[in-house]
DNA sequence: TAGATTGTTAATCGATTAACAATC
DNA sequence: TAGATTGTTAATCGATTAACAATC
């Protein structure tokens, strides 16, 4: 269980999760490295230091690891097993989306409000969790431990939110407009760019049809 | 303006385009590496490796590069110019929201129809676009050149909605789903991974609350 | 001219991959 | 025992960062 975990892992460690769930109630007990680079496509010295990483105890030569240890470990790793609470700010087709999806609650989220600045949005509930105002967030995060805000609003109100959560108290702004927002060095930032990803489809999509012809 | 470009470098320039557009009508004509690294916080040298990748003139010492010219690059070299006709692959929470953003279309992507199985959600239309049933997908491709599939079905039908799109000869999959979908080496695939994302983020975020202490 | 910025070439850093002895 | 897998140590690779001469 090593103490340094580099990006590259934590992006690894929810994809083995997703594999080793998917196997683990095929009557198989344990499931070893050269397995899972197989069923990912990864490198197998890779996925040993991985789970090395993640891991408490010292696979079996021979067998590897028992599958449903690693499953806790890895969880437990990520801290699913103790979610976090967030907000949604700006509930707009994306955030309506993720307050409506059911996949936050394994992945060690759990979505407790949204806000929203348009009147014809607040007021009501979405999936049993509620939408106030954004001018009332100051006022409803007051005395809870939320740390956590999923910023879900249009390109251009984006700086200004962050703004105000990070006057709020919030500590960490997972961002899903493409806004290069600016926070102090007591926020932390996740950027969920799409056109970045986009960006990097179409150039592979691009090289692999200019291959063919 | 080079050959090969990296993952990273093609994950900057969306940010890059986002920043150059948000200084465009501010009366400036030129930008220089500094001053773009300054405001994404990026290293100088970084920047100006990029830019040369995309730019097809030379910069001008102590002037940089013209702001429009080098938007301009920009978008051709990530083929916003020419936007790529797109299927949305399950209209639930997420696919609508897809479908109802207007985003997309600055990204280079054109979304022209929904598929689903669910005679609930097909037969209707969303944002003009029409939705239909899963089962009609070949019939409604054929004879168009449409290549790209943006999945957003639930993480348990990812790996049969994805065989079905490769046989119907879909050549990009946009996977927003939990699942390592497995694909010939004729497909590519762009994992778009909330709980990647996510895990790093709680990483980070730990980390900086665990030092404060 | 002086100084900021440029492009290029070299050094550093970190992650991935390879090699190999140890173990059940 | 033989062989597959383990953990560890070393080599490779690629991207980032630093250094520096060239230019307007």
């Amino acid at each position: 269980m090593s103490e340094n975990v580099s990006n590259r892992q934590l992006e690894r460690f929810p994809m083995y999760l997703t594999y080793l769930l998917s196997i683990e109630d095929k009557d198989l007990v344990y499931v070893s490295a050269p397995q899972i680079a197989q069923a990912l496509g990864l490198n197998v010295e890779q996925v040993r230091k991985d789970l090395q990483a993640v891991s408490n105890k010292e696979g079996q030569p021979k067998q590897g690891r028992k599958i449903t240890e690693l499953i806790e470990d890895i969880k437990s790793f990520l801290g699913y097993d103790k979610p976090s609470d967030a907000i949604i700010v700006g509930v707009g087709h994306l955030g309506k989306a993720f307050m409506n999806f059911k996949g936050f609650a394994s992945y060690g989220i759990d979505i407790v409000v949204g806000f929203d600045t348009d009147p014809e949005v607040y007021g009501r509930d979405i999936n049993g969790k509620p939408i106030y105002p954004f001018s009332a967030i100051r006022e409803v995060v007051k005395n809870t431990d939320i740390k956590i805000a999923i910023l879900t609003v249009p390109l251009e109100n984006a700086q200004e939110a962050a703004d105000e959560l990070i006057r709020i108290g919030i500590r960490g702004i997972w961002n899903f407009t493409a806004a290069n927002i600016v926070t102090p060095d007591s926020v932390v930032v996740e950027n969920m760019n799409l056109a970045s990803s986009f960006a990097k489809f179409t150039y592979k999509l691009e090289e692999l049809l200019k291959k063919e012809k």
